[in-house]
DNA sequence: GGACTTATTGTTAAATGAACACCAATTTAT
DNA sequence: ATAAATTGGTGTTCATTTAACAATAAGTCC
């Protein structure tokens, strides 16, 4: 083989790392491997890229594919090639994440007959590949993100109560310490990005909270405007 | 062509901003293609990955090769993957940035005989491929990164003044106001990372100022205790 | 010695962040 | 219907950080 083609002699795939909140912990969707490398072991979603397939496009086919949604949050977040990562052959993979709210991920859609599961972050055991240093990045990437800009909301029905909304922050953050409830409620009340619904959470064995909704065009405004959004 | 074959007609490459830092202006060092593609047009440094070449040590390698300098602070951005980014066949590159001491960079080593030049980043014209949108993100994340970790030390020789690190930071955040003199002397000096020279600027036609030095074996030790540098 | 240039230093007011506890509203059990 | 249990909702104070701002000091050059 001419050196030349060698450098041909590779593929590109797109992995990715799929979070969801069920109200108390962080999850990523991993599916179980059926064929070799890695056979009955758990591992991010991923695929090899289409020759005409751009990137972004081959991760959101990725997560359609498994989970039916289309239009979610995306992330592209680094690449990775280390020359032995795929015992197959040379294959750099492109990491993303997406955030999905996780009532929307009704059982596995037809073409993918493989077992998907989700996983509590904080649990995820061995996975094959190097998934374990790709999900590592982008838990580490979102935690940044989350501070930084509205995605949290991502993760969340559309109408949430406070609470909820702090408990997804604790939970991706993870920090040694809880956020403080009256101070975290200020901070995010005072930034006028939140409309107050008038109705209340239902179905609880306890006094019902007011349900809020993310308003997307007042953050889109307000950031036109200068505005930087901090937690 | 099968399909499967189809997905090896393709190859990857590094792609490196390589910043660099005159006392006043930030700047990129690009070189004047010598063929088609975008013949005679202003690129990035970059090259394919060699077959079983990490990504890493591939961007290492064409900053090598052009500047002839080994073991500076290098980082991978993100993936540009699309599909017509390339005129000849599917390639994704993988960005990277680099900063080097502009002194260090003595004219063209042989391998590269192409014309090689430091541009002012913000005078950057039409480059080949889309490398004006790589320069951009990678300028971006360098705005980040420098206030957020002490890289910008990177691009000063090892001694600098006081004057000379805020103009770095002046330069490289390019802000509506250049910071304030007092404010950001107080704040990098009550981080405790720098070391006081017993020795004076030397050359200059007015009150030399003293020179200092960043302790990097410090940097990790507060690191390690919970310190975040911030400015 | 005088003119010129850049270096060096501190205070105050405003905004932000951190710590902290009690009453309210609802459901469930008796 | 009352009590117990559970979570929702709310303000103040103190400490810290940030922002704005100008005068004197130490050199060089003529």
């Amino acid at each position: 083989m001419s050196e030349i083609e060698s450098f041909f002699k590779s593929a590109f795939s797109v992995d990715n790392v799929i979070f969801g909140f069920d109200g108390s912990e962080l999850k990523v969707l991993l599916i179980q491997r059926g064929a070799a490398p890695f056979k009955g072991k758990w591992a991010l979603p991923g695929d090899l890229v289409y020759p005409n397939e751009n990137l972004d496009t081959a991760a959101e086919r990725v997560l359609e594919q498994l989970t039916g949604l289309r239009g979610v949050y995306l992330e592209q977040v680094k690449a990775f090639g280390a020359v032995n990562r795929h015992p197959l052959g040379r294959v750099i993979t492109i990491a993303y994440y997406s955030l999905i709210k996780i009532s929307d991920f009704n059982v596995t859609p037809a073409s993918f007959a493989q077992s998907a599961r989700w996983h509590a972050v904080s649990e995820v055991e061995e996975l094959a590949f190097d998934h374990n240093e790709i999900l590592n990045t982008c838990l580490k990437r979102l935690k940044h993100k989350v501070r930084t800009e509205p995605v949290g909301f991502e993760l969340l029905p559309p109408k949430f109560t406070l609470t909820e909304l702090q408990q997804l922050y604790d939970a991706i953050l993870n920090l040694p310490k809880k956020l403080d409830k009256r101070n975290f409620r200020k901070k995010i009340l005072s930034m006028n990005l939140l409309v107050e619904l008038p109705e209340l959470q239902e179905g609880v064995a306890h006094r019902p909270a007011k349900l809020y909704q993310f308003d997307g065009e007042k953050y889109e405004q307000f950031v036109s405007e200068g505005f930087s959004f901090d937690i």
